[in-house]
RNA sequence: GGAGAGAUGCCCGAGCUGGCCGAAGGGGCGCGACUGGAAAUCGCGUGUGGGACCACAAGUUCCACCGUGGGUUCGAAUCCCACUCUCUCCGCCA
């Protein structure tokens, strides 16, 4: 959210930024409502001061109760104009949080993907002396990643990780969580993953994009688009100490998204699932730290890439790329060696204290100063299905196979993920029998 | 699902027979005294938001805010209604 008087002094700036972003906004229907809003509540004021004075007067002059007729009167008056400023209040609530955040002056001009700037490139993407394959048609192969199976269950749109591929998401969420808990100082949290309609709308997700997001309409309650809404709403409403900033989270949740509004259509080469499971690095930082602290989050997740061993490159999203809460988003675009272009495996975003805004998250700076609005950012990503059809492709062998990243080996039983034809088949129906027993009595 | 208790400032916690209550007390924090330094002790200070005067400073001042939304009243943290949330006990399921 922007603050009212931020609009009021700066119309043209909000609505170019507003524009540029492609989410216009009604910022004469705002003004229009601010000036009427200050008269009003200033005449208010003036009203109950009035009522205030003259009530007090009343009682100390003794227990006999004779109010006058012209207190009634002027609380009649007083109630009036109350009533009206509440629905003008709230009217004006609504525009604004409609109103998206301003990109920052670093953040290139542009409406497309093609205006992002590249800022810098790691690796060497791998040559092949056989044609690699995509993905899919690997992963298929391979028996680890079922696109039938999703679909059957829930339909288009939703994957299903078998056998070793099962075991390579896994590989690769433990492998960050670690990375992050151990070598950063990142928190790590298992947080619910249904969410409330306010802390849906303190990230920015409503009211705008409601529609992109799953409804248990029952309950009033929110399948999360992304771990940023539950992190994020952790210090709603709360004043943080300055000494304790920044408060660094992970986690590594399932993300819902659906297929309607501004998601778009799905297909396998940009892989819009409706279900994924992703990374999510949330930080709570002091405002004058938040642009350096952006470019810290964005090399740690360069770390993860690189010690995954996996090409990339680093962009700036242009303004017509930002998201709504976003003032500037970084890109991380890994390399697809079968389709030879970038795949985003995630957003890092400096929301300055727009979603602060929205939830009243602030800290209190030294000397007892007055509290202010942290900034927030989100490195939304890296999604964990993008990232294991990067590895996938760029890892993949002549015969067949891919050879998992070193640094997930050691999650894995087998260092190469094998054709079920070379190798007893892991999807196999486990044996009756077995060690393993599932307890029956319910302990 | 049944029964009960509660929601007050950064935190804890009074007030809840309606009127200088923005709110006692404590903790915490800040400043100062004492000390070689510290602890302990003592003194002072310390809510948020919006507006006015004014230099968007200091200061003065007005209004709002005691879970949320309504209502009663000249006047409500205090009374009434609805809602939300939290906690405890029981039940149910893991």
């Amino acid at each position: 959210m922007l603050s009212r008087k931020f609009i009021r002094e700066n119309p043209q700036l909000v609505e170019e930024a507003a524009r540029g972003k492609g989410q216009p906004v009604e910022i004469e229907q705002f003004l229009k409502l601010d000036s009427r809003e200050g008269e009003l509540s200033s005449t208010a004021n003036q009203l109950r001061h009035q009522q205030r004075l003259l009530s007090q007067q009343g009682s100390l002059s003794g227990h006999e109760r004779r109010i006058s007729p012209s207190l009634k009167q002027l609380a009649r008056q007083v109630k009036a104009a109350k009533e009206e400023l509440r629905g003008l209040q709230k009217q004006l609530k609504e525009l604004l949080l409609r109103f998206p955040n301003i990109p920052d002056p670093s953040v290139p001009q542009g409406r497309g993907k093609k205006d992002n700037l590249q800022v810098r490139e790691w690796g060497t993407k791998p040559q092949f002396d056989f044609t690699p394959l995509p993905y899919w048609e690997l992963a298929e192969r391979l028996g680890i990643w079922d696109f039938r199976g999703g679909v059957k269950v829930a339909g288009r749109g939703f994957v299903l990780f078998k056998g070793a591929g099962s075991k390579l998401e896994r590989a690769l969420a433990d492998f960050m969580l670690d990375l992050y808990t151990s070598q950063h100082d990142y928190v790590e949290l298992s947080p619910p993953l249904l969410a409330d309609q306010e802390s849906l709308t303190c990230t920015g997700h409503f009211p705008r994009w409601q529609q992109g997001v799953y409804c248990c309409k029952d309950d009033g309650l929110f399948l999360i688009p992304s771990a940023e809404v539950p992190l994020t709403n952790l210090h709603r409403d709360q004043i943080l100490d300055a000494q304790s900033l920044p408060f660094s989270y992970v986690a590594c949740t399932p993300c819902f998204r659906r297929p309607e509004g501004s998601w778009g259509r799905e297909n396998r080469q940009e892989m819009r699932l409706h279900q994924f499971r992703k990374i999510e690095l949330i930080e709570f930082v002091a405002p004058e730290s938040s642009s350096a602290q952006l470019d810290q989050v964005v090399t740690d997740v360069e770390e993860a890439l690189q010690l995954l061993g996996l090409p990339y490159r680093i962009v700036l999203d242009c303004v017509g790329q930002l998201s709504f809460a976003s003032a500037k988003v970084y890109g991380v675009e890994v390399w697809m060696a079968a389709s030879g272009s970038y795949l985003r495996v995630c957003s890092c975003r400096n929301y300055t204290d727009f979603q602060a805004r929205r939830g009243n998250i602030r800290f209190r700076p030294n000397r007892g100063g007055r509290p202010g609005f942290v900034h927030t950012l989100g490195a939304s990503g890296p999604a964990l299905p993008r990232l294991m059809a990067a590895i996938i492709e760029n890892c993949q062998t002549a015969t067949g196979e891919v050879l998992v990243p070193k640094v997930l080996q050691r999650y894995m039983n087998d260092p190469f993920v094998k054709s079920p034809k070379y190798s007893p088949s892991p999807l196999s129906p486990p044996h009756r029998g077995g060690e393993m027993r599932f307890s029956t009595d319910g302990s």
